[in-house]
DNA sequence: GTCTATATCCCGATAGAC
DNA sequence: GTCTATCGGGATATAGAC
C-alpha cells in the first residue's frame, strides 16, 4: 500500500510529487486515490491510530496492576514514536483539519477512552482528578516523545527504550503525586 | 528588526519571500543580512533564548521554595509557548543544525544551566537523581507546551494560563514522586 | 487506474545596477 | 543596503488519452 512507503519519508516536507517518485508511479497516480495532499494524509492518520490502538492493547492486555497499565500506556507511546515515527508525525504533528476529516477524529476516539478508562482505575473519586491525571500523563508521554525524535537520548532502539522507560516511570511518579494536580482555585479553566 | 516581523508568521511555511513582502522590501534584501534561510532562523533562534532566560529569572527571582522554583520553569515553559509561540516554534520544532550555528548551542547553555541549578536544589544527593528529575520536568513542560499550541486546552489567554497551571503541578507531582523516576536496572541507557 | 503533459504557483538564491 | 530581474527547482493539481 502506498500509505506505507509513503511514511519512510518525513511528514513535512513529504510531497505527493516524491512519494510518487518513491513508488515508481506518475505524480498524478494517488489522485485517483485521494482527493488531495490533506486526504492522504488524513488517511495515514486513521492507519496510525489503528496500529497504535493494537500496541496500547497488546501492552495493557499483560499487566493487571492500574498503576502499570496507566505506565504501559505511557510506555507505548514513546515506543510508537519512536518505532513508527512517520506515523507518529503524520498524527501528532501534521495539522489535519478535523472538520475536513473526521475519520481521524474518529479514529482518534478508541485511544482517549482507553486511556480515560486507565486514568479512572488509578484516580479516586474524585471528580476532575481524573482528567486532570489523563491530562497529566498524556503531557509526559507526548514530552519525552518530542525529546526522543528530537535526539535528546541518542539513537538507535536503545534510546527509544530509554525515552519509554522514562516515560513509564514519570507516569509512575504522576500517579504517586496525583493529589498535587488539581489546580488551584485562582486558575481559569 | 526583521527578526520580530518574521515572526509573526508560522515557524514553517515560513519562508524569506513572504517575510519579505511583509516587510514591504525585496526578496533579496534579507541576504545582505544573512548567509540563508538557516542562518536567519538560527539568528531568531538566539534571541528566543534570550526572551525565554529573561521570563524564567523573572519568576524563579519571586520564588523561594525548591520546588516551586522548578515548577515556575514549567510554568515559564508554557507560557513562553503560549504568548511567544513563533519563537516557541522556531527554537523547539526547527531543525537548526548546531555544527552550521553554534551560536544556538551557546544560547541553549544559561537556560540547561539554569534548569539543572533549580534540580538539583529539590533533589536528594544521588548521582542520577538530578538528571532523571530534569529530563521528566522538561518532558511534562514540552508536552503541556506543545498540547497548547495544538489547542487541547482552548484559545485565549486562559488558555495558555490554564496550561501553565497544570504543567507546574504536574512539576510538583513529579517531585512529590520523584523516587519512582529511577530507571530499574533492566533498562538500557 | 495509470500514463503523459501541462498549467500555475512559490521558494531559495544570485547577479548587477543604483 | 536596497532595488529589479532572473535562474533553477520542486510542489499541487488538472486534463485527456490509453
Amino acid at each position: 500500500m502506498a500509505i506505507q512507503l509513503i511514511g519512510e519519508g518525513g511528514v513535512s516536507g513529504f510531497s505527493m510529487a516524491e512519494a510518487s517518485r518513491r513508488l515508481g508511479v506518475a505524480v498524478s497516480a494517488p489522485y485517483a486515490h485521494f482527493a488531495d495532499r490533506n486526504a492522504l494524509l488524513a488517511a495515514v492518520a486513521v492507519r496510525a491510530c489503528d496500529v497504535f490502538y493494537e500496541d496500547i492493547h497488546e501492552e495493557i492486555g499483560r499487566l493487571r496492576e492500574p498503576a502499570e497499565r496507566l505506565a504501559g500506556i505511557a510506555r507505548c507511546y514513546v515506543r510508537f514514536a519512536g518505532y513508527h515515527r512517520p506515523l507518529f508525525e503524520v498524527l501528532f504533528t501534521a495539522r489535519i483539519d478535523k472538520r475536513d476529516h473526521p475519520e481521524v477524529e474518529e479514529a482518534e476516539r478508541p485511544l482517549n477512552d482507553t486511556l480515560l478508562e486507565c486514568v479512572r482505575a488509578v484516580s479516586d473519586g474524585a471528580p476532575s482528578a481524573a482528567d486532570d491525571l489523563a491530562t497529566a500523563t498524556e503531557a509526559a508521554a507526548h514530552g519525552h516523545a518530542m525529546m526522543l525524535i528530537d535526539g535528546d537520548f541518542g539513537d538507535g532502539d536503545a534510546a527509544i527504550e530509554q525515552a519509554a522507560e522514562r516515560a513509564a516511570a514519570a507516569t509512575l511518579a504522576l500517579i504517586e503525586g496525583r493529589r498535587l494536580l488539581a489546580r488551584r482555585p485562582g486558575a481559569a479553566g
